[in-house]
Order: structure tokens, then C-alpha cells, then sequence
DNA sequence: CAAGTTTTGTACAGATCGATCCAAAACAAG
DNA sequence: CTTGTTTTGGATCGATCTGTACAAAACTTG
């Protein structure tokens, strides 16, 4: 009495990963459903049945992106075996190393939906909440040891440097090379200390 | 022998003004080209008639916005009657001013379009590349006179301070309030002394 | 194998996209 | 006023957009 019926041929998480790329590269408007069929490899029909509508596809894209993203970013900030600023550093060494080229998904959504799509723009604010406050704890605790200039809020210099990674992002989108990145991830550190 | 014929009935600036301002609100794709009639108050004729397509439309609207911009930001920098560091601080004191809300339309472009349209990534970067010379000649002047710090070299700061001035539109975009921008630009200068 | 349920491919709907066409309107020159 | 030229408004083009409808295919269960 419970005929389960045709199961998926497709991978779900795979799925979004390829258009979360297609998304990522192209951005929101210019990614069409046809864009996301070949991205994806999928039909409209599979599409629309899982995912609902191109917009909750993006959502969903953004959000593991972000989930993905600040999983990295808080390992390294969580890293016990490195001084609060040697983390901050591997932060920045890490969106130098994984920025070549293509851009962050969070900044170009920012730009292109934040100021049209109240949800998408909350959802943001949510995410650069979390890191920011992560990065606070982890100077705050810099700054206990010294090691860290005290002159400042941990909540200023945090916000501080999420601003610089989003300028080291954009930085890399309009065709700054990997020693020009390097060149800013290492003058934003000399505001630190 | 030489009939005029009949003349505009609006301003080209203007309408140039206009349609800036909508590709500056919306960005490229999400400005159609009904929203441009709207914006200028012209018809669809004048409007190809006069600029030829939506694309040498927004290329000419950007040209014309970042020639403004730099000639706000160059006189700044030249301002004779101020120190360098006064007068790099002066810049970021604009920017965190004038980018209350809405981003710029220089770091939209790039997160939008450098990828896909190699003439305006081309633009983009020479635009980038003269205000990176600007400012590099007004840190090398500060750091003649010992107000700014001597360690680096003054394009490494002057990518520095371009990527923060990008980060700070990005935060603005993102929502951040204007106090949250003034740290940010407060903290940035630190690395400078 | 048969029944039941979901997926999948295809065709298509309705709207909107950028861009063009064309005739009427508007103006300068003679 | 006539002539010549350009602008202007409105209709319209073909392409493409997101999303839907529908029937055939595929698979599990009894």
C-alpha cells in the first residue's frame, strides 16, 4: 500500500553546487533556467519540480555557498594551534589563494540583489553578522595577549577587515593579480598591530 | 542648400545623467530598456537614435560617472592646502559620505560585467589604474615628509587604500550604517602611520 | 505482472526583452 | 509656403525569458 515511484537520477546537493558556479560566475538576472538546465545537466521539468522557481534556487544556492564559505573561515579562526593573529592572517592568505579570478558569491550578491530583494538582503546581513562576530571574538582575544593593537573596538577592527576582504574581492574580479592581493592582505594587517 | 532639420527637445547630458542613475540603482541586466524611457522621459526612438543600443548607453553612463567621480577625488588628492595624509583622509571621508545607501557604480560594474565584457573590464582598469597613480604620488609625497610610514611601497598602499574605498561601497551596499563606515575608514588609516 | 506514484522530456504559454520600422510632426533654409 | 531633414511616438519584430501542462517513462510495492 506505499509505492514509493520513481526515485530521483540525480544528486540533489550536486545539483545546487552546479548552479550555485552558474550563479557565481554569471550572476543572478544573467544566469537564465536554460543557463541552469546545461549548468546542472538537468531538465526544466527536474528543476522546477525540486527547486520551485529560479529565485529559491538562487536562495538556496547563496546559502550554501555561505555555509560552505564561512565553514572554512571559522575553522581557521577556531585553529588553537595559531596565535589570534596568525589566524587572521590565514584568513586573508586564504581569500588571496581562493579569490584568483572569479569573485565571492556573497559580495556579488550584495551588489546586484541587496538593495532589491529585502530577503536576500536579510539573509546577507545574517551572514556578515556571524563573521563578524567570530572575527571580534578572535582579535578581542589578540588583543588580551598584546598582540594585538588595543586602541581600537574589536567590533571596528572586525568590521574592518570583512570590509577588506570584500575589497580584496573586488580587487581580484576587476583583474588584480595574486602579488597585488598579497600586497593588500599584508598593508591590512599593518592597521593591527 | 543646408536645412537643419529639426532639433532635440531634451539635453543629451541629462538624459545621460538619468539613465546613469538607473543603471547605478539597478545595475545593467535588471535596467531595462522601458526603465530607461522612464528614467530619461524620452521615447524609445530618441533613445536608440541618440545612443545606439542599452549596451554604448551604459558604457557612455559609465565613462561619464567615473569621470566624475575621479575629478570629485583628484581634487582632493591635489588639494595643496592639506598634507597627504589629511588629503587621503579627506578621500575616504567622501566616500564614506557620499556612499550612504546605494554602492558605486564603478565596483557594481566590475562585480557585474568585467567578466563577461572585456571593453568595459578594459575601462575598468583604467580607470583603476589612474587612481591608483594618483594616490601612489600623494602617498610617496607623505612619505617623503615621514607622515606616512616608509615600510612598503607606496602603490602596495595605494592598492591598499583603493581595495578599502571598494570594501567600504561594499558594506554600504550591504547595509552597514555610516558609523560603521567611519570605523572602518578610521581603522584603515592606521596602517598608513 | 499489475497498480500506483513520481520523475522526466517536450511542447508551449504568456510576458518581456532589445531593437527596428515607418509615418507623422517639427523645424531651418530658401 | 515649400522643400529637405531629423526627431518623435507607436506599432511591431523575432528572440528569449520564467514558468506550466501533459503524457510517456521508470520504478516500488503488493
Amino acid at each position: 500500500m506505499l509505492p514509493v515511484a520513481r526515485p530521483r537520477t540525480f544528486d540533489e546537493d550536486r545539483a545546487l553546487d552546479a548552479a550555485m558556479r552558474a550563479f557565481w560566475i554569471n550572476g543572478y538576472e544573467a544566469t537564465s533556467t536554460q543557463d541552469l538546465c546545461e549548468a546542472t545537466g538537468l531538465g526544466r521539468s527536474s528543476i522546477y519540480n525540486t527547486f520551485v522557481s529560479k529565485r529559491d534556487l538562487f536562495r538556496r544556492a547563496l546559502t550554501r555557498y555561505m555555509d560552505a564559505m564561512n565553514e572554512a573561515q571559522f575553522a581557521l579562526l577556531d585553529d588553537h594551534d595559531r596565535s589570534p593573529l596568525e589566524r587572521v592572517r590565514a584568513v586573508l592568505d586564504r581569500v588571496v589563494a581562493t579569490e584568483a579570478g572569479l569573485g565571492c558569491l556573497t559580495v556579488n550578491t550584495t551588489v546586484e540583489l541587496a538593495g532589491r530583494d529585502t530577503e536576500i538582503a536579510a539573509a546577507l546581513e545574517r551572514d556578515t553578522a556571524q563573521r563578524l562576530a567570530r572575527m571580534s571574538a578572535v582579535l578581542a582575544a589578540g588583543q588580551r595577549d598584546g598582540e594585538i593593537a588595543g586602541g581600537r573596538d574589536p567590533d571596528a577592527l572586525a568590521r574592518y577587515l570583512v570590509a577588506v576582504i570584500s575589497g580584496i574581492r573586488v580587487a581580484a574580479q576587476g583583474g588584480a593579480d595574486r602579488a597585488a592581493l598579497e600586497d593588500i592582505a599584508a598593508t591590512a594587517l599593518d592597521a593591527l598591530v
